[in-house]
DNA sequence: AATGAAGTTAAACAGTTGTTTCAAACGGTG
DNA sequence: CACCGTTTGAAACAACTGTTTAACTTCATT
């Protein structure tokens, strides 16, 4: 009667200091985020995890329901970790853009180096799995929603809902080439240039100016000849 | 003295039509493109290959070299599959930008089904082993050079080449997320959309409108109020 | 103190992995 | 034909994989 497992899962939810099941639930994040689902292996998770082989198929059924779970996980604490701003009523679209771009750089990149979490997301929108599509809806498109209606009050509600997307594809592609390719972006550009362009604050000033200017709600980056 | 082998190295370099070394790149190729290297088995490549397991060791040493050369062998393919356009002298540098992105799109998202190089490649991208350094200095440097150098004609040498660079990024990012994040964004934009946001050229031409407008050569996407 | 469920452990299982072995087949050359 | 290095084949190897078993501990409840 206490335990109404439908399928063979975990027993008890608790989400404590020393819990095991949450020890594993990080670790597999940890693990799956570096090497990918195959690579990682259930012993090395628990091993840092400090807990029994058997734990893995006792608290979670298998390897792939751990992935689903890590996956969730991961996204989760990452939506606690760096909420979306919040604006006064009144505040500037322009301002708002250039919040939403900042917050959305400093999710993506991290303030040093990025967290697991990230990692672990970016490997489910790169090759997606089971886990993409509750991803996808509960982590990504309101987040991709606020972007556009900043959009449409930027643009004073003269663009289609279709457009609206495409320009907020634009500004999402310009930061995510640095999030996914990051290691190719630094191998394009001088060492010593790295410092300006992987500031996460210049860099958001750069892609909102870009994107502004694209608008038409600010000075283009050249001037015309 | 027939064999100057170096290290346990293949013995011919032959690419017949039916020769086995080139029939296991291939393969190998479209094996590693679709579940990564660890996920990918040299027994399912040897079988797609048509050869014995024994012969992957046999021409390639071990599955480590194999995989280096299948990335080397996707990018040599995929450079003459799709070369860079070629601009008679006193080329408008709106129009070779507006070629570029064209032909960067055509070269990542393909015409129907992007072909495995391009998937293979990706992976290199996006998690950087061995065989990275080679594919950026031979394949995505290059290509990107040009990019920049357009971006200067454009510009009448008034941006810096860090300047151009992060410029060439802000494009190359708006091109790239159709690419590596594909699925995500297909789940983003409603179905019917995805006809008129999917089509190459459509999209060519949004894209370079974008930019453009950015950096005033163009009419701004939105007026001024 | 006895009971029994919850949690943990080491050991073993069956299957798959990359790699090696060694004998057979091939293909040109004396 | 006999010789030779090159190529192919089936089988075996040792190591590792995810998963399961069954004995063991813990500990609140009776």
């Amino acid at each position: 009667m206490a335990s109404i497992s439908i399928q063979k899962a975990g027993p008890i939810v608790s989400e404590g200091q020393d819990d095991p099941r949450g020890r594993i639930l990080s670790a597999a994040g940890q693990e799956f985020a570096e090497k990918g689902f195959e690579a990682a292996t259930i012993r090395d998770i628990c091993t840092l995890a400090t807990v029994n082989v058997a734990a893995v198929n006792y608290y979670f059924g298998d390897k792939h329901r751990l992935y689903i779970e890590s996956v969730r996980h991961a996204h989760e604490e990452r939506s606690q970790q760096v909420p979306l701003p919040e604006w006064v009523e009144g505040t500037q679209p322009v301002k708002k853009l250039r919040d939403f771009v900042g917050n959305m750089l400093q999710r993506m990149l991290g303030f040093d180096h990025p967290p697991w979490q990230v990692r672990l997301m970016l490997r489910e929108i790169l090759h997606p799995t089971d886990a993409c599509r509750e991803l996808v809806e509960d982590y990504i498109r309101p987040h991709f929603t606020v972007l556009c209606s900043i959009l449409d009050e930027l643009t004073d509600g003269e663009m289609s809902p279709a457009e609206l997307r495409r320009i907020g594809l634009s500004v999402v592609g310009q930061c995510f080439l640095y999030r996914a390719a990051g290691d190719v972006v630094d191998m394009l550009i001088p060492p010593n240039e790295k410092k300006n362009l992987h500031n996460p604050v210049e860099l958001a000033d750069y892609i909102t100016s870009f994107c502004l200017a694209a608008l038409g709600k600010q000075a283009p980056l050249s001037v015309e000849v």
